[in-house]
DNA sequence: TTTGTTTTTGAGACCGGTCTCAAAGTAGTA
DNA sequence: TACTACTTTGAGACCGGTCTCAAAAACAAA
């Protein structure tokens, strides 16, 4: 590992000064120079190994052309697709993603906003932040909150899912299909518990139909799939035996509805024949499964890409910081598959 | 957002120098300053909001404490385990991850090293180089390669998996379930699909069964987990209704043991009393597929974490760029579930 | 009190770029 | 040729830390 050739040493060998080097390796406004002196100092750079040492770079210029991604967990299934949207949205323009994980805990959440400003990120996309976590708190540049939270969409530009529109879509699809006692299994943090319930109720009020309280799951917090998944079966092979089970069970993650899928199996239930099942998210996992689960897609990736994008805008914005903040809403969409169908007529 | 504090600021106005106050939050080496000053220090740093400047740190001390790991596609399903492993380990000694995706290209590649080098990363983990990638253009710095590839393993450390040893384990369980017409879906790169299928045929030399060439099918690479799943049940399909089905089925990564999952309940056939699949990879898709899919892990958090190990201790060791290359090796385990079982009985 | 040893502190060079500003070069026009 | 306008180049300050080295302070021993 020996010492890196500087800027300075490309001058040298090109016979010209650091400045003019600078100019031709610059990242940022057109570089006025002459193109014979280019290519010599472009040659003087191949043949010394030339890299720019962005550390310096960024003293300097205040950028250093990273972003930030702060986020729950990164094996969460449903981490990957956005994870893309944004690193190819980012990549157009010349900017790299460092991912934070805060698994859920709030004292994580803060040191890794720590760590964004020590580095000098130039942005910050921050998913759902904890509770526990102040507006005041948010460091002080340009940055895309994913959340429907009021609190922070009032002071910082926003992409977050219609949620609640979903919900209703896969309702009124079952409903459709002529399915009257829907299940529903609610997982994911609490705030998604009420919302997902809320629009649960609200359905069933304006279809006119009677909520029984026995068709609602709660399905504890785990931070591992894997653990959601083997909690949420114990779960489900209640509402299944019931004497009055449900015709179809909307759940609102993929897990759970993969927990269903599996549960309906064991039980000897044929899906959708017996039971349709929605799930939330459309994981890949759920157009693998058996029969493929018909999901609610939240666009992950297309919600990366304009967070991204959205963050971009704001980092070659001059004042972006005093703006109002740009609260923006991406609708879900109903992924029809195999695992659901009109409901088994009774005398058939 | 407005001009953010220095270090000298800082020092002013706990009324003490520059040098000793950056001792106080400096990471390197036992800093020797009083108790009573330090307090002065934080408190002052504190009372101005004081955050240090990473950039300038690192242009000084050649680190950033930040790791570069490039990898195809983060968004295959067993990218985020292994992404994980890495995290957790680097986190404990402070450091933080920079994630590159490649998506197969060569250039993209190469891009992406080079973007290593310019932001001064301190060090890599690179899955998988393409063949395309001449050892001379590693970048001069610690590093550990995901690899079995020989070329790669002779000049750097190395972290792989024992795909092959894995293979055996899944043809060896199957065999000793009485199944001797094992299919077996060959998929991802080339080498991979040499690698297991030399595998299978020693196998099957080995216990000295009669190969078939109609039960080997190689599934053409797609980048996209979805398109090759949907490429996948098409030639699965031939498999199945061929009149000379096999009893077993291997798949050589999960994307396809959930292809034939799917498959054979669309023909109808139950698993595993007509057929029994077994996959590779234990992605969580597996643990929720219905029926739960047999797999061989490969246990990508753990081939995270210890690539991980390896490189901190290249990076806090001296002369780590001469010692001889170390090349670990990460065993395979089989974790059986409810997609596979003995051989039916002919005439039961 | 004096001397020796260890700990703590401060001055200032240094890292490798970027940025400003003025000088030099070039072209176009009268 | 002289003058203006624009392009290209160079000198050197600057970013905010780290690092070296020597001076100062504190402590221990004589």
């Amino acid at each position: 590992m020996k010492k890196s050739p500087t800027l300075v040493d490309v001058a040298k060998l090109a016979n010209t000064s650091k400045a003019t080097a600078a100019r031709v390796f610059s990242r940022s406004k057109s570089a006025n120079v002459r193109l014979e002196t280019k290519a010599r100092i472009l040659e003087a750079a191949d043949k010394l190994g030339y890299s720019p040492n962005l550390s310096a770079a960024s003293l300097r210029s205040k950028k250093t052309y990273l972003i930030a991604l702060c986020i729950h967990d990164i094996t969460n299934p449903s981490s990957p697709s956005l994870i893309r949207g944004i690193q190819d949205e980012l990549a157009q323009h010349g900017y790299d993603l460092v991912v934070f994980n805060s698994d859920w805990d709030p004292n994580k959440e803060k040191k890794n906003l720590r760590a964004v400003v020590r580095n000098q990120l130039d942005g910050l996309i921050l998913q759902d932040p904890s509770d526990e976590l102040d507006v005041s708190e948010l460091p002080d540049l340009p940055s895309v909150i994913l959340t429907s939270n009021k609190v922070f969409s009032a002071v910082r530009n926003t992409v977050s899912t219609d949620t609640v529109g979903g919900v209703k879509k896969a309702l009124t699809y079952l409903h459709s299909m002529g399915h009257d006692r829907i299940g529903i299994l609610l997982g994911g943090s609490v705030s998604q518990i009420i919302n997902r319930k809320r629009a649960y109720l609200d359905f069933y009020e304006g279809a006119g139909l009677k909520v029984e309280e026995r068709l609602i799951v709660d399905v504890p917090f785990k931070t591992r799939a894997s653990d959601t998944f083997i909690m949420a079966k114990e779960l489900i092979v209640d509402l299944m035996r019931s004497p009055q089970r449900p015709s179809a069970i909307f759940a609102s993650n993929d897990i759970l509805g993969l927990a269903a899928l599996q549960m309906a199996q064991i039980e000897g239930l044929q899906v959708p024949r017996d039971l349709s099942v929605v799930g939330m998210d459309d994981l890949f996992s759920a157009e693998s499964a058996s029969p493929a689960l018909t999901s609610v897609s939240k666009h992950r990736f297309e919600v990366g890409a304009q967070a991204a994008g959205n963050l971009l805008k704001q980092i070659n914005s001059e004042h972006s910081m005093e703006n109002e903040p740009i609260n923006e809403l991406v609708e879900c969409t109903l992924v029809v598959r195999d695992s659901s169908g009109p409901i088994a007529e009774v005398d058939v």
